[in-house]
DNA sequence: AATATATTTGAACAGTTGAACAAATGAACA
DNA sequence: TGTTCATTTGTTCAACTGTTCAAATATATT
């Protein structure tokens, strides 16, 4: 794999707008999936399908506690990815 | 258009793996469509339909110089995006 | 004007992806 | 143990995307 394919592979992971949604909801703290089912609207086995992807990329983590699943962002580079992101693209 | 699908549009645009070559490649400096073509290791055809998308989305421009057309990144917006991508990314 | 080079465009096709639903799994609790 | 809740997984089908080829456009050269 190329540097461009794994980036690449990387960006199509947020190139979604329900997985990006999750992703900078994640971003103010970990969140049970039924929880990002709400806030972003999305059926409870869409988002679960888009955070298996999020996990497959290495961007997302999770815990259990319970019957809850908790996701949270993988580290702080995809925090800072996402920040520096939001920043620069509100101005492209 | 809410935020995640802006910020999704424009990941859309770097999730292809010739595009964000291309992008990578105009941050050494502008180059004519042969040029990346070449570099690329894509068809011309190729690579205009994607700078097609690129300039859609906002993050090429280009000025034409006799039959060549010269594309550049819009703006140091996203040049700063790819290079912190790049960063971070590698680190994911 | 005729020709050559550089780029763009449109159509078609193959491969990929997303959405929706059903079924399966894992954990809690009566 | 049996039931319920939270999540995951598999399947199917429609929609989307990237590539290629052929044709069109734009510019330079003779």
């Amino acid at each position: 794999m190329t540097d461009a394919e794994g980036l690449a592979a990387i960006f199509s992971c947020m190139a979604d707008p329900t997985r990006l949604s999750v992703l900078l909801i994640l971003l103010e703290g970990e969140r049970c999936v039924c929880d990002l089912s709400e806030e972003t609207e999305a059926s409870v086995s869409s988002v679960s399908h888009g955070l298996r992807l999020l996990r497959a990329g290495g961007l997302v983590s999770r815990r259990r506690e319970g019957r809850h699943m908790y996701y949270r962002l993988a580290d702080h580079h995809v925090e800072a990815l996402l920040r520096t992101a939001i920043e620069h693209l509100e101005h492209i």
